[in-house]
RNA sequence: GCGGGCGUGAUGGAAUGGUAGACAUACCAGACUUAAAAUCUGUUGGGCCUUGUGCCCGUGUGGGUUCGAGUCCCACCGCCCGCACCA
């Protein structure tokens, strides 16, 4: 044993492992079940960094809970569907099918040589028929239960490639391929009942007791539960049949402050006037110009046409308001139509401005305030506020107190409902694209629309498409159509839009428990697996994924594929943040900078030169890895360089993670120095003559129960940085020790122990080194013991008006008053007090003493 | 536009409301070396003077609560993320 050789040591370790099958996940009654996941890769082809930094996170759970006596299931595979692969069979050919499952060929060979703790033999793709089969059957009994429907839903079209285009493919309102202006245009698509779920949804997230508060309040807020007021405006001069506009408001108290009613383009008002005016279906057909993303439309300037339609107010029927179409009136939302209080809204105070309409204020911050607003008045809805236009409860109320007494004035004289409503809408799931799962339905002229038999199942993509067009090959394919009609038999013709990739990895999670199951899940594995105990993923997923996940988990109860209790189905949530670099630029003749790759660059003073010219280089710290930016540093060339356990001990190192890492060269050789000199005194130790006896056995003890415990907590609150900090600190102490033989071995390898999680494979070559039994990686975890941890005297700071003056070092176990005595003793407390006698003198145990002057 | 988050030395960051800057990087100095690399040791928030067991300032800005605030509250500034067809 000489030199630290990760290369040699890891693949050493890593055929160990798999020799002994130690990552292998069986259901085992007699232990504690730990399920710990990773949200599953995207096979681009290239792992990067931050795939690097979220499995070791994963990884280091997943070993610390082995070694605490859990029987774990870490698994892996691969969320392969998408729009990627058909983007590269339209850029440079080939198939996606050939191309993603090469990608993941490619990805598995990257990923194994970091020596993650997974169980392999559960991998598998989200485009494997075999799992999306049982997700097409997963579908019919979702449908069967009524969980699905079909509506008309609008898509982003693009009228020159004529297909329908996801939001990414849209770039400051155009296709990104044909440069034409999108459109929005309806389509009948399916659709999951989720915002039936809505109350359940948000009301259960209060028992999510180990999910981020902030993750929690982004999925309450996107579910967007408010309680208003229904009720309807009686029109005058509107087309027959829409002798009534319903509205719905959340502010009824503003209800006298009406001085407009907005529609949405898509309203079917909206929609009929349209037929026989031309100037407002021209209108009408500028809003749908731009994309559906609600950035677009929120940020879009107010537009609005007056449709010469006037309702009546409720409150005076005299009283008329103009009906306008407004393009940011959302027709998902609500009833497609409000009433506009310019006085108490940003938005609608712009559009009154613009189109002169008055502006009427129901309440002013006090009584002399004037009515004459120059910007609208929102105060927070708990202020209380004084209504000079109220119609219901106290003239002084809070904007709250004032809602909740216009819905039941509103409701005692019959002018509308309190109707609590969500923001949450239906999810829409089809995806007029070729690299899906296929809706497994039929089309029969006779029968209509017909679920596929079950025995049918897996409706296969066909290989043989044609990706040389825009659109989706499976509308163009001479037979994959064609089929007989489930119900009478006859001719049809089967569904071509595939399923939205958020369909894939909704129940990916439940399916690892029984990943060969030949039906989408077995109960007694995911009885005993289930839930997931630790997620791990990107805070990019807070909402969507999550929301969905935790939906299809109680659409998957219902229909029988998953145990009741796993309806909330992972247990804590953690999200990690990104693994950023450098951007190293130069600027060019024409503005724009030219990026220079880090291997480029050389460092000197905390500025970077150009190796070749030295020519100074503009640095911009801690940008997102991006190929475009040519800062992505590719883990293959660090695991070459200094092997896996550097890069995974380096990615936990230095940021919290939950917030982004910057990698840095000169970081990652700390970590691989650090690595040596841990190797090195587990060298120096194997030499020492084994009966010597030294100095200082207690304290290196001392120390080493200290970090066993710091490190025991910092991995169990993921506070990985603070666990190497406190590795590094008592790395140092070892180094330095005089210690006999015996207790360095204790403490090496403990060290090696504690490390073991991050650095798993130069962990295991200490062990062995040291003459540890078995693999270290079947340990159990050391305990600090109790006594170890607490000194007899401790040294206490003493503030005077809370500025640190002097320090004392008292028994741990002295009173209060014994310190307050010693305290207002000290000679810098008696000089700096000077003569004066102190007002009150606070002791805080252990901590601190204040005194006040 | 709406929603969420973050802001501490030259840098990444540490700090149950209790000594701000742990640990690491960078820089500087020293040891070893013919030399370099490697390794090891030490200094480093800013300012002031009377160089001390010293004083003042200091966690984006401005207020507030508290014996005590990086931490809690309010307002502002800046940056980042999400917004339903990217995964």
């Amino acid at each position: 044993m000489s030199q630290y050789t990760p290369a040699e040591i890891e693949a050493r370790w890593q055929k160990a492992w798999e020799k002994n099958e130690t990552f292998k996940a069986m259901r085992d009654a007699s232990k504690p079940k730990y399920y710990v996941l990773e949200m599953f890769p995207y096979p681009s082809g290239r792992i990067h960094m931050g795939h690097v930094r979220n499995y070791t996170m994963g990884d280091v759970i997943a070993r610390y809970k082995i070694s605490t006596g859990h029987n774990v299931l870490h698994p892996m595979g691969w969320d392969a569907f998408g729009m990627p692969a058909e983007n590269a069979a339209m850029a440079i050919g080939g198939h996606p099918k050939d191309w993603t499952y090469g990608n993941i060929d490619d990805m598995r060979s990257q990923m194994k040589p970091l020596g993650l703790s997974i169980d392999w033999s559960r991998e598998f793709a989200t485009c494997d028929p075999e799992y999306y089969g049982q997700q097409q059957a997963l579908f019919l009994d979702f449908l069967q239960a009524g969980l699905v429907y079909r509506k008309n839903a609008i898509v982003n079209w693009d009228p020159v490639d004529m297909t329908v285009l996801a939001n990414e493919q849209v770039e400051a309102g155009r296709g990104w391929r044909s440069g034409a202006l999108v459109e929005r245009r309806e389509l009948t698509q399916w659709f999951f009942k989720i915002s039936e779920h809505s109350d359940e949804l948000l009301e259960a997230l209060d028992s999510l007791d180990n999910w981020p508060a902030k993750v929690k309040l982004m999925q309450a807020n996107w579910i967007g539960k408010s309680r208003g007021l229904q009720f309807a405006f009686s029109t005058v001069g509107a087309p027959d049949g829409h002798d009534r506009i319903e509205v719905y408001t959340t502010r009824p108290d503003t209800l006298l402050g009406a001085s407009f009613v907005g529609i949405s383009p898509d309203h079917p008002l909206a929609k009929l006037l349209e037929k026989d005016n031309p100037d407002l279906a021209a209108f009408c057909a500028e809003c749908r110009k731009g994309g559906t993303t609600e950035e677009a439309i929120e940020t879009a300037e107010k537009l609005g046409f007056d449709t010469g339609i006037t309702v009546r107010h409720p409150f005076d029927t005299a009283h008329e308001l103009p009906v306008y179409i407004a393009n940011f009136i959302l027709m998902d939302y609500g009833t497609g139509a409000i009433f506009g209080c310019p006085a108490h809204d940003e938005r609608d105070f712009e559009f009154a401005t613009k189109y002169e309409l008055p502006i009427i204020s129901t309440y002013l911050p006090s009584e002399e305030s004037s009515d004459e607003l120059d910007a609208a008045f929102v105060p927070p809805k708990t202020d209380k506020v004084f209504y000079n236009r109220g119609f219901a409860g106290e003239q002084w109320q809070t904007g709250n107190e004032a809602i909740d007494a216009a819905i039941a004035f509103c409701e005692e004289n019959g002018v509308g409902q309190g109707v609590t409503k969500f923001r949450l809408r239906d999810w829409g799931l089809s995806r007029q694209r070729y690299w899906g799962c296929p809706i497994p339905v039929v089309h029969c002229d006779g029968c209509g629309v017909v679920p596929e038999k079950k025995e049918n199942l897996p409706i296969e993509l066909p290989y043989d498409v044609d990706f040389s067009t825009p659109g989706n090959p499976l509308d163009r394919h001479p037979t994959w159509r064609d089929c007989p009609c489930p119900s009478c038999g006859k001719p049809a013709k089967r569904e071509t839009d595939t399923m939205d990739t958020f369909v894939d990895s909704s129940w990916y999670f439940a399916r690892f428990t029984a990943p060969h199951a030949d039906t989408p899940t077995y109960m007694e594995d995911a009885a005993y697996w289930m839930n997931v105990d630790q997620y791990i993923g990107g805070v990019e997923h807070a909402i969507l994924h999550l929301l969905y996940a935790r939906f299809f988990a109680r659409a998957m109860q219902m229909t029988g594929h998953l145990p009741e209790s796993a309806i909330e189905p992972f247990d804590a949530l953690f999200t990690q943040g990104m693994v950023t670099h450098a951007i190293y630029q130069t600027p060019k003749q024409d503005g724009r900078p030219t990026y220079h790759y880090p291997e480029e660059v050389e460092l000197r003073d905390g500025k970077a030169f150009l190796k070749e010219s030295d020519q100074e280089v503009e640095i911009i710290p801690s940008a997102k890895m991006s190929k475009s930016k040519n800062n992505v540093v590719d883990p293959l060339n660090i695991i070459s360089n200094y092997g896996a356990d550097t890069a995974r001990w380096f990615v936990l190192s230095d940021s919290p993670p939950e917030r982004d890492v910057e990698w840095t060269a000169s970081g990652a050789e700390a970590a691989f120095k650090h690595l040596n000199r841990v190797w090195n005194i587990c060298n120096r130790i194997g030499e020492m003559n084994k009966t010597a006896q030294g100095e200082g056995d207690e304290d290196l003890l001392r120390a080493m129960h200290k970090t066993i415990h710091d490190v025991t907590m910092g991995v169990e609150s993921f506070g990985f940085n603070a666990a190497i900090a406190k590795l590094y600190a008592f790395t140092a102490t070892l180094q330095k020790s005089k210690a006999g033989h015996s207790t360095q071995r204790a403490a090496i390898m403990t060290l090696a122990q504690l490390m073991a999680p991050m650095t798993p494979h130069l962990a295991e070559d200490i062990w062995s080194h040291q003459d540890g039994e078995g693999l270290i990686v079947n340990a159990p975890w050391p305990q600090a013991e109790e006594k170890m941890l607490v000194d007899d005297t401790i040294t206490m700071p003493i503030q005077i008006n809370g500025k640190r003056r002097a320090e004392i070092n008292v028994p741990a176990d002295l009173s209060k008053e014994e310190v307050e005595k010693i305290a207002l003793a000290h000679e810098a407390v008696i000089r700096t007090l000077d003569g004066a006698t102190p007002k009150k003198v606070i002791v805080v145990p252990g901590r601190i003493v204040n005194v006040v002057a």
